[in-house]
DNA sequence: GTCTATAATTCGATAGAC
DNA sequence: GTCTATCGAATTATAGAC
């Protein structure tokens, strides 16, 4: 191989990046920051990704696209077989999709990127983008919350579930702290996050 | 008067500072946009604050103070009127003070303070500066709930007022979204959302 | 205390060779 | 696709007159 594919370049900038924009913030991180930790060069940048603001988006959509897809997933699989499905196991099908993508990951990378898009949930730049890539997901929720409290206005719904979302994004930014760095995590711990979501969020949306 | 007043113009500079680190956020706002808003010269920020780091502490002091100061005298309050006080009671002590701020000022002041602290909360230079204005505050919260949930763990009533911090925070910052400018605020709103905030964090740690 | 002027650095972006 | 070199603009901070 005389030089390094296309994909594998971008794939280094993307991992750099994400690791420094959830750490440090966007604003804080520069392009000369990203391509000394990604090992390439700082016009690689501009190449694969036009401008800092396009590969922010890069970095936010590679990161969220797949949660949304299994986010959705597993609320079509708790429809079909929980008749009328729980509060908690919605939440579930909501939460776990996001947490999910630390465990299987290998050093640490999965919780890298939770960080970041948690980050990116909280920047004055970003925070549309991310309510806009959700957005699809976002409304399945609130359709299957409302068939199960029927006797919940859709505006209520609507404020609870985004409170939920608030300590999701929460647990993100600061969750893990003590295990920032590349080491083994114990799924166990993630389940355990999950477990106090739901309960936590469900009785919320109960209330 | 021949020259204006050191506090005058401190507090030009960090009224000011408020507003624009509220919306774009701290790195994103330079100084010369706070000396252009405020009407002041560049010099000053530096004369009375040293650097951009002096400002961004005195105004998160500024406004996070007087507000740990009223969550602290209502909680006293609460445990002196209501033995034993309801979970619903402590976490109102929690959540009014802070979002009293927007309705006894004038113009929305208040309003841009309250999104100014949600911001700092969630910015990863100040996210620690903000917990420790907040820490003597939130250990006093940690000890009524405890005693009102004996067999509540202490660990399990600190994750859970963690949760509930993630919702306020979220509100601080997106809520309102729609009145950001300097307009007549409705109290009603801000009663709505205590109760809103009471009702879903006590359902959360009674769970 | 307030101002002008400027130092010293860093940033995103681009041109052009290979 | 990757690299070097550099442009132009913006930043924080400071020195010194008033």
């Amino acid at each position: 191989m005389v030089s390094k594919s296309s994909a594998t370049t971008q794939a280094q900038i993307l991992d750099a990046a994400e690791q420094l924009f959830a750490t440090k913030g966007q604003h804080a991180t520069s392009l000369r920051s990203i391509v000394k930790a990604a090992g390439v060069n700082l016009a690689a940048i501009h190449y694969h990704f036009g401008s800092k603001e396009g590969l922010i988006l890069a970095a936010l959509k590679r990161a969220i696209q797949p949660i949304v897809s299994t986010q959705i997933e597993q609320l079509i699989a708790v429809e079909e077989s929980e008749i009328p499905p729980s509060v908690e196991t919605i939440f579930r099908a909501f939460f776990a999709p996001v947490l999910g993508v630390i465990s299987p990951r290998q050093n640490g990378r999965g919780l890298i990127q939770v960080k970041f898009i948690g980050r990116c949930c909280t920047e004055p730049a970003t925070e549309r983008l991310v309510a806009e890539e959700f957005r699809l997901s976002q409304q399945l929720f609130i359709q299957a919350f409302r068939q199960v409290l029927p006797d919940c206005s859709k505006s209520e719904i609507e404020w609870k579930l985004d409170f939920a979302i608030a300590v999701l994004i929460r647990q993100l930014c600061t969750s893990f702290q003590d295990k920032t760095t590349f080491q083994e995590f114990s799924s166990g711990k993630v389940e355990l996050t999950i477990q106090r979501l739901v309960r936590f969020t469900a009785a919320g949306m109960k209330s």
